[in-house]
DNA sequence: GTTCCTGCAAAATTTTTGCATCAGT
DNA sequence: ACTGATGCAAAAATTTTGCAGGAAC
């Protein structure tokens, strides 16, 4: 693969991350920046044991408390988008600074999960938003089914 | 209150589940039966502790696993839906038979959460999931923002 | 009477917290 | 040096499972 190492976030995300972290008074410690390296180069929603699993791959040893702390912070300066498909796990990934974002396609038989992204789903969203008696900053949507592999399969 | 006990399910909703569940094999159980009676009388998201103390409340001995069995052979019949806004407890609410449903609206300072409805975002997820490459069954849609109230209150 | 349903308790899972130690500034 | 960051272990919170007794059919 030519694109290895690097997920729809990529380096620019990593280094505005570092950024908003030390403008954000923190310091720059080996766990979490191990954690913004993996969540750089994952292109989609993974679960805190996953990028625990990720990180003891590659040797890194980092205490499973850490990923969660480091994914609170991320998730609180809104670097990272947290996700919940239903299934108990929360799911996080890099959140993109210009807002640019995609929502999440759930297979139900095989539990894969897959990006796409909608310019008219936004729109309506932005209209409903605006037409809502809350204040409205973010929303989420999932849309589950089976995927064609599943579907072929019977 | 004139609409006492009447969720936006109600008796209906109550009468079709019994049907559902008869066909299906499931004999009618005391457990159960409250935890359906709970459902057709809330009117948005209940956790599975919320239904398990208003149960305790009206007296019923019942068991917390006997809740959470029920709400799962309840959603796999597709008579409840399962919900899930992102704060480690599952919420489920009654689902109408005729797929007529809403979305949510969650407070991020308070926790409230109500329901809304849009037909513009339903047209336009009905539009997403067709072209989509997934067969698409359902849909979740979370706003998150802050209700009329905490915006006042600064 | 057989099989499913229920309640209680125990277990499993996911996430959070306490604390001593290490590292960044 | 001071203070935040980290790893480990223990705890907490939510959900699931095992099992004996009771209820539905």
């Amino acid at each position: 693969m030519s694109d290895h190492g690097h997920g729809p976030a990529g380096d620019a995300w990593t280094d505005h991350a570092g950024r908003v972290l030390s403008e954000a008074g923190f310091r720059s410690g080996g766990a979490r920046s191990a954690v913004i390296a993996v969540l750089a180069r994952t292109p989609c929603a993974t679960s805190a044991q996953g990028i625990f699993d990720a990180l003891r791959e590659e040797g890194r040893r980092v205490g499973i408390a850490s990923v969660y702390r480091a994914l609170e912070q991320l998730a609180a300066l809104r670097l990272v988008t947290r996700l919940d498909f239903g299934d108990g796990v929360s799911r996080f990934e890099a959140a993109d600074p210009s807002g640019h974002h995609h929502h999440h396609l759930v297979c139900t038989a095989c539990g894969r999960v897959d990006p796409f992204e909608d310019a008219d789903l936004e729109r309506a969203i932005t209209g409903t938003a605006g037409r809502a008696r809350f204040a409205v900053d973010e929303h989420d949507v999932v849309l589950r089914g089976r995927c064609a592999t599943c579907v072929a399969a019977g």
